[in-house]
DNA sequence: ATGACTCCCAGTGGGAGA
């Protein structure tokens, strides 16, 4: 079973695209971030057509997520329970088995921010909620864009964000109480080149010199952590003449 | 360099992203 998440920065701009990565890469689930679509012109017929299921939750201009699934997905959440939110961010459901939570945690634009602060109480609702699913879902896999750095060997330039949005120990702390609440990160679970990143900015050619962050992750619980037998970041789709500025994450479980 | 790009809604610029 290979399951993936990618932010696509627009799926009205991104769907040729992805249904291009999909069709490279027939993913069991697939979840999406910033689609960035009111409901309405959320586009269904396409992607049915390629022979997915789909769940969508967006607004307009900002935020929106998608599960899309071969099989069909089942009890379908949107958004974090008990944390009431404006922000379409969440979207969870069971694929064969496997708790399937994609997810775009909140930027935070800066840590003196009014925004960072709800990205803190996002984070704590996330918390607790994933606490309760974790009970309810032994094999349960979180994924998205989490908007966090988690070390240093995530940052191209440490120094320079030290301290900087993604970076801030206390987002680093969230990271960790996630992980402390039975999850482990996938893609470190192997080795990887140096410098792996799943987001590099458009502008200053940061692509080209490989300046970028790892914020794009996927978590999977203990009960399926021997089940996890790879783990990467596509980088072509960021080569792409209208690339979004990240890069898809997949991970392969049997 | 408090920039650089891309997307969106707007409306001939500005906010947000990360």
């Amino acid at each position: 079973m290979r399951l993936a998440t990618w932010n696509v920065n627009s799926l009205n701009v991104r769907l040729p695209q992805m249904l291009d990565w999909l069709t490279a890469n027939p993913v069991d689930a697939l979840v999406l971030q910033e689609t960035k679509l009111t409901d309405d012109k959320f586009p269904v017929a396409e992607i049915e057509a390629a022979g997915y299921h789909v769940h969508w939750f967006g607004q307009k201009t900002y935020n929106g997520v998608a599960l899309l699934s071969r099989q069909p997905a089942l009890d379908v959440v949107k958004n974090i329970p008990g944390f009431a939110d404006e922000q379409a961010r969440v979207i969870a459901a069971t694929v064969d088995g496997v708790r399937c939570i994609g997810a775009y945690f909140p930027n935070g634009q800066a840590p003196d921010s009014e925004k960072f602060a709800y990205k803190m109480a996002w984070l704590q609702g996330l918390q607790h909620w994933l606490a309760q699913e974790l009970k309810a879902h032994a094999k349960l896999v979180l994924m998205g864009d989490f908007n966090i750095a988690p070390t240093d060997a995530d940052v191209y330039d440490p120094v320079a964000w030290a301290g900087q949005i993604h970076c801030t120990p206390q987002e680093r702390a969230h990271f960790q109480a996630l992980l402390d609440l039975g999850l482990v990160d996938a893609f470190r679970l192997f080795e990887q080149a140096p410098k792996s990143w799943s987001w590099w900015d458009y502008r200053n050619l940061a692509f080209r010199k490989n300046q970028g962050l790892r914020i794009d992750h996927i978590l999977v619980s203990h009960a399926l952590k021997d089940a996890v037998q790879a783990c990467s970041i596509d980088k072509l789709p960021r080569k792409n003449e209208r690339p979004s500025d990240h890069a898809p994450v997949i991970v392969e479980l049997t």
